[in-house]
Order: C-alpha cells, then structure tokens, then sequence
DNA sequence: GTGAAAGCGCTAACAC
DNA sequence: GTGTTAGCGCTTTCAC
C-alpha cells in the first residue's frame, strides 16, 4: 500500500491521455475534448461511447494542456491580507459559492499586509494566466497596478470604494463607517471616544476608518486628542492590551470603539477583569458584527457590514467581465449599517 | 482610464513571449528560459543581458506553457473543511510560510464538510496537475483515495492521525486528546460530564473526539447518558444554544467539555447571561486554545494542538516527497496537551 | 555555456 | 456532427 518516493512525482507513468480515450471510444481526440467540454455539439450516441471510455480509462484532462491551447484557466487569484478573521471567511465562501458553481477555481495568496507580497502573487496570478484576480482594498503598489492595467486582467478590488479602481470595486466606505460609528456615539451623548484600529500601515480600510473617525470628531466637536488613538494587531489579547492603556492615559474616556469585533473582544474582557460595567462605566463598540458580536454579556454594539454578500458580488461581476459580458456597475457599493445594541449607551429618545 | 469589456479577455494583444524577449537579449529562448530558471547554468554576462530585456518588456513568462513542458506546477492544492475557523487559519499560514519560500502557490479547496466536494476539488487538482495535495482529515470518498494512490500523487493528511494513510499523515490523535480531555475533568472530581461537538457527519476528527469521551466516560466510571452528548455547528450560538439545551436535560450536568474553543465561548457567554459562576456552578472546557481562550472571565480549560508546526510540517514532508528526497517519517504526530485554566476546578493537590 | 529541434497534451479553426 | 491540421509558449533533450 505504501510506495516509495520513487514511483511518485514526474508525470505519472500510465497517465492515460485524450487519444487514448479516443482510441478505445472510436472518435478522433477532438471530439473526446469536444464532449467533455461543449457535449452539447456533440450526437447523443458519440457522447455516450466517450464517456464510457473515459470512466473506463478513468481519464482526467490535463487541464494545463487545455488552458493553454484555449488561453482561459477557469481560475480566479485572490489576495487577502489575512486568514485570522472571520470577515474575509464570509467572503471567500461568497466567491467560492457563485465560482465554484461555474467550475472555476481559486488560487488563494496571503500578504500579511505587505504590498510586495501583493505584487509577488500578483505577478504569480498573472503567470498562471488566472482569468481574474480579487483583491483586498485599494492601495497597491505602484507597479502592481500597472501591470495589472497593462494586462488587460479582470479586477475586483474588495472592502473599500475608490475613486480611481484598476477595473472594478465592490464593498463600503470605511471613512463613512467610522465617521457614522463615530457620530453614533456622538448621539448618545459620548464626548470622550477613543478609538482603536488594526494597524494602519499599508492597510487603507484601517486609515480610512481612522479619517472618518476624526471628521466626526471635528463636525461634533468631540475632545481630540492624540492618545485617543491607538493601533493593536488583530488578537483579542492586542485589543485587550491597547483598551488598557487607552484607560490609563485617558481615564476619563467614556468609550472606545474598537474598529474590529475581535479587538472589541479585548476590550469587553479587559472590562470584566477589571470590574468595570460596561456600559454604565464604559462603553465598548465594535466593527464587522461577527457572530459574537451579540453574544456578548451586554451584546456588542458594531457596524454591521455585507461580507458574504460582497465575495458573491465581486466574483459575479469578475464572471462577466471574463464572459466579455457588459458589467452593468463597475462600482458596487455594499454599504454597512449601525447595530445599537447594550455595550454602549442608548441615543435618548 | 478606464476600459470596456473589449480590450479585455483572451490572450492580451500585447502579451510579451519568450521569443521577444530572446531577440532582445541576442540570444536564444532557451537561454531566456535557462536564466530564469536555472540561473547558475549560465553565464554572468548573459545573464546580464537576459534579465534586462525582461525587465524592459516587463516579461511574465507564461507558466502554463513552462508547466506543461516541465511536468511540474509549483502549485500545491490545498483541502480544508471550513474558513471559519482560526484553527485553519493557523495551519494555512504554517503552509504558506513554508511554501511560499520555496515559490509554491496553495489552491484552495472548501468542502464544508462534504465528502463529494472533496473529491471534486481533488479531481480538479489532479487536472491542473498540481505537486502535491494536503488534505484534512483521513475520511474520504472511496474514489477520492483510488484516484490518489493510482496517480502517485505526494499526499498528506492533516489533523489526524492515521493507521492506514493515503500517503503521509501529520497531526495529532483527536480520539486520544477527547479521551485526555475527560479523564482531566474526571480527575477534577467531575462525574457529569457533557460533550458538544461539530456535527461528527463526514468528521472524523469530531468523530474521534468523542470516542475518545465514551472511552473515558467507561474507563472512569463516569456518569453515561444520551443527553450528556450533543452536536452544534461552529457557530458562538450555537454553542451557547447547545449548552442551554444540555443544562435543561441535565439540570446535574457538572461541566460541558465543548470540543471548539468558539462553541465554549458561546457557554462561556451564555453561563453569563444565566448568572451561572464558572467553574462554581458550572464548569466549562474548550478545545484548540485559540487566542481567545486565556482572555475570558475566567480564562478557557481547553487542549491547545499545534495548529502553525501542523500546517509547516505538512508542507515540508510535501516539499521534499515533491523533490523526490526521503521523507525520513510519513506519519508525524504533533501532539496536543490539556491546558488547566479557571474554566474548570482544579484538580486536588 | 549556448542553441536547434522536438515535443508537453490539449483545443481553435477550418474543412467535410 | 466529426475530423484534420496547426498551433498554444514554454522546456527537454541532445548537439556543439
């Protein structure tokens, strides 16, 4: 049962290839390629034939064969900035959904926030020949944006709205959605309101986010302060940690609002360790509503953003751009939406 | 800026090739492809030369051609039964660390824990002719497994361990950390001890879990009752629901052994809600110790698995299965260890 | 150290 | 409906 290094690797010794299939079936190996691909060119009784031979050989095409004769992959390239975050779960299941249905693939690359791992696996995306690529945010390298125009690729670039995309866009605007948390807050009577972000380093949505927080800040004329802000990477002990240190440089503020639901997690258990009610002595909010979000003891107030909806969204749009079909919006714009709920106080009414 | 459907699609127009290149450089395409690819073959000067005519085409060498001739892809498919679960998320960055190096790119497949995608994906890897695949758990279809050992395909499975492996196997054994986990809570002093797992259908590490509980509810004498075993799927409600239903059956359930850190957060919250004290009344215990885990009030009992080392493992076994080196142990069992916070009593000194 | 010829295993295009 | 021919754009021989 088990086998050496030596029998494995290489091309496989007994791959059986299309005219092997065409041999045993009594067809040519276009029309074996013909069946499998387009069957409905092909006559009923021939279909039949092939198939039989193909379960009989067991045959599976070389896809790398077929996509570069015919110079599509069926393979989407994804890059996401990080695997440790339900919200890009939600939305790789939504591409995986509407993509997987169409028989196409995805090729998943990872940049930890770096751009010059973008541009790695960009470059690699665009080597495979990927028939579209989905990206994270808006803010790319310089040359990965050109070579992504000059190619000609489908692209989606996801979770922000830009003015000026490579192709498409589909998600929300950060700024608006700090800005509307933010002048929630402002509404239920906070004046003191800190606010945490994941790192805003190569990462717009962070800074975006931070952008409409300090609007909000000016047009309410909220207490600004430096110290009001602070960055922690995305582990609930991070978020923990800079809601500590936000309480003992700003005693006296009345809410953070932690631009993710993670981060809040932090924040809700620093508050319990120390004794601290929330949100009668202060108030937590969060950003994503996670499905934790409202199992909090109080339930966590947050912004509530489509993730499934914009992975379905943006790989649907990519399919009809590779299909040459006219995408009727280029610029999708999700949205988000305010959840009140108890870890902050209520607007009065 | 912007353009239509039209100049996208098929073969870019202006798509640079080899040849181009070679005539560039005055010399051959061979020696393009040698330079890129085997660099130390040539000589410096032309190396010289070659890489500045790629860089003044911006050159992308088309990888579906390279693969086809060289029989290898650089590309290893990845299987995992979900994304929403950070405990992927750790073993997938142990993967890309390790790969990624070495300039490998991960395909991903999602299952959801169906057995049929699965082997749908497996197929499509096998068509695109991928180096290696790494798939999680050891329950296949039938087919899945014959069409894997025909095809000589580097295998390993992951989260499992293995008597009878496809090919390799790193993980731990998810019957013996079940079985730990209980005799732990049992030498506590708990007698009523509840279980809740992921749906254990097409799972067989959930599977293996709680047959690791049976074992030890028998071996310690310990209190065996239908009720004091229930399935929910991996969601933080669905794990508070479960409990709530396992409190109302078992109003003397003793603690509830929740085999997902996300399921016990959901008990944690709702032993909150109910005004239970853990561990006084109640006691709750996790399983995977994600981040999480040590920030509740009170900090998670749960077994912590080397979710990253299982991930880097898998990776390299495959890398050097793929190099056609020995891989001096096909079946590596990472461990786990029980973790004793304040979720659960203590045991006695 | 470099090049010429011959594929890799399919499918597009065009005939019949 | 089906077959023939000619590539897709590289890399593998095997010379030199």
């Amino acid at each position: 049962m088990k086998r050496g290094a030596a029998t494995r690797g290489r091309r496989g010794h007994g791959a059986v290839l299309i005219e092997d299939v065409a041999r045993l079936a009594g067809v040519s190996a276009i029309t074996v390629s013909r069946t499998l691909n387009k069957p409905q060119v092909v006559a009923l009784s021939t279909r039949k034939a092939v198939q039989a031979a193909v379960d009989r050989l067991g045959y599976i095409p070389n896809r790398l064969a077929g996509n570069l004769a015919s110079t599509q992959t069926r393979t989407v390239g994804l890059v996401i900035p990080s695997l440790f975050s339900n919200i890009f779960a939600d939305s790789v299941r939504g591409m995986t959904d509407v993509l997987g249905r169409e028989g196409y693939e995805l090729l998943l690359g990872v940049t930890d926030d770096s751009l010059d791992t973008e541009m790695k696996h960009v470059v690699s995306f665009l080597g495979q020949r990927v028939d579209g690529i989905i990206l994270t945010g808006g803010l790319h390298q310089k040359r990965t944006r050109q070579l992504l125009l000059k190619s000609g690729m489908p692209v989606v670039e996801t979770n922000v709205m830009l003015s000026n995309p490579i192709d498409m866009v589909v998600g929300y605007s950060n700024e608006e959605a700090g800005y509307a948390m933010t002048r929630h807050l402002a509404g239920c009577g906070y004046r003191r309101i800190g606010l945490v972000t994941t790192p805003t380093q190569n990462n717009d949505r962070a800074l975006a986010r931070r952008t409409g927080y300090l609007r909000a800040l000016r047009e309410f004329r909220l207490v600004q302060r430096d110290s009001l802000f602070a960055e922690a990477t995305l582990t609930v002990a991070h978020g923990a940690r800079a809601f500590r240190e936000m309480l003992s440089s700003n005693p006296d503020v009345e809410v953070v609002f932690l631009a993710h639901d993670m981060l809040a997690a932090g924040a809700m258990f620093e508050a319990g360790r120390r004794g601290l009610r929330v949100p009668e002595d202060i108030g937590v909010a969060g950003f994503d509503d996670l499905d934790i979000a409202q199992e909090f003891v109080p339930p966590l107030t947050t912004v509530r953003t489509q993730r499934y909806a914009i992975g379905s969204t943006a790989a649907r749009m990519l399919l009809q751009r590779i299909r040459g079909e006219v995408v009727p919006c280029t610029a999708v714009d999700m949205g988000f939406e305010i959840v009140q709920r108890d870890s902050t106080r209520r607007p009065p009414v």
